[in-house]
DNA sequence: TGTACATCAGTGAACGCGCGTTCACTGATGTAC
DNA sequence: TGTACATCAGTGAACGCGCGTTCACTGATGTAC
């Protein structure tokens, strides 16, 4: 390994101009320009290990220095963008909830399903702050996540689809199967193809509901 | 993030008497300790990131330049301690796989699951290895994995169980999900009671396999 | 209206650290004569 | 049998690098009188 890649894009990334500095009482700016720079290096870099207060930095087109009016040290850095990163996924999943009609739950789930595989897709380095090791980050995020596939499901229970499994378990499958296909799609580079990742994704759905008529 | 923690335990792991070094003619076998020695580490690391190659020496007991007479450079030894574990792990499926008696091809396949996720739990880094981002690192891994719980699902079929899903897919499915609950179960520390594993892999086995009666 | 001063957003240079890697070495064990 | 030498396994000190963090600063914008 030589000592290391020449990391420095020499211009600070898009503009290359010296950087506009926020107005008077905006500076509060710049915390959010600093996390959506360090979500962008999480979701190309694959994951927590490879961010930099001196990428971040670079990225953002600040002095390393500056980072440090708004976040204490590293680890909460890291603690800040990855509970905003998280926060972004659960919000998106929400807002792709509600435009399903209430009167189609299934199809609720599989949307939801499909945008976390989009998601995942999109920002390869944001799996493994899910399921990686939590380095005692936020202990309580994945499970946000859970509870909203959770309610989902039970929505479909309890317009008398049935599944396969108790919904809490049947969220945990979908989740970390649709997650896991994701990984080794993005590990074999043989086809980004979104489709596969989602024809897996259904695949993983009918196997929890079942979807055979009721007896009656 | 303060500079970094006090890496060094002064005393080279276990041995604390300087090291006796290999006898003429076998100086093959530091090979073989640096391999182990990164593979504990990587155990229990979150990943390749954490190695270093000082780490690695100091876990083995040596000097960090002693590497370079059986690696050309870090990321040689990358490579090779990640076949390494990865080799293990096949061959302890494989050994698993051949306790089980032909007669029984679903036990077979249950018992290699089984030990797929104890292995998981055993090395918490492990999993990053087989999903994580490839780096490149030999790219031909995962699929030996693969293959080998397609070809026990295979013995299933021709003995006449049917799967809810080609062969292909259900591995997938198990592999995906069982080392995906094992994450999970990494991230809380509430228990890391083997059994809610094991048995959320027996689900995941009941929803592959069909095991309703034949109709005739 | 002017002017002294406080406050703000942000910078540049420096620090000590662990890292990967190189290089000249050490000292024990074998081989040639 | 002795002895000079080659070979082996492995070391210690040093290098340049990027890192996290600190600190004194700059210069624009607002406020008090």
């Amino acid at each position: 390994m030589t000592p290391s890649p020449p990391n420095h894009t020499a211009a600070p990334d898009e503009r290359s101009r010296p950087r506009v500095r926020n107005p008077w009482g905006q500076g509060d700016r710049l915390r959010g320009e600093i996390l959506s720079a360090a979500g962008r290096l999480l979701g190309e870099l694959g994951g927590v290990d490879g961010l930099t207060l001196r990428g971040v930095a670079r990225q953002a087109g600040i002095a390393p220095a500056s980072i440090y009016a708004h976040f204490t040290d590293k680890t909460e850095l890291v603690v800040a963008v990855v509970d905003h990163e998280y926060g972004q996924l659960v919000d998106r999943l929400r807002a792709v909830g509600q435009d399903v009609p209430e009167t189609d739950p299934v199809g609720r789930v599989r949307a939801q399903l499909h945008a976390f595989c989009r998601h995942a897709m999109d920002n390869p380095g944001l799996y493994r702050l899910l399921f990686g090791r939590s380095d005692r980050h936020s202990s309580a995020r994945p499970s946000a996540l859970m509870d909203l596939l959770v309610g989902s499901l039970s929505a479909c229970e309890r317009a008398g689809v049935r599944l396969r499994l108790r919904a809490e378990r049947a969220a945990i499958v979908l989740i970390v199967g649709a997650h896991g296909r994701v990984a080794i799609q993005q590990v074999r580079e043989d086809t980004d193809k979104v489709d596969i990742v989602l024809d897996f994704a259904d695949e993983l759905l009918s196997l929890v509901i079942d979807d055979e008529e009721p007896e009656r």
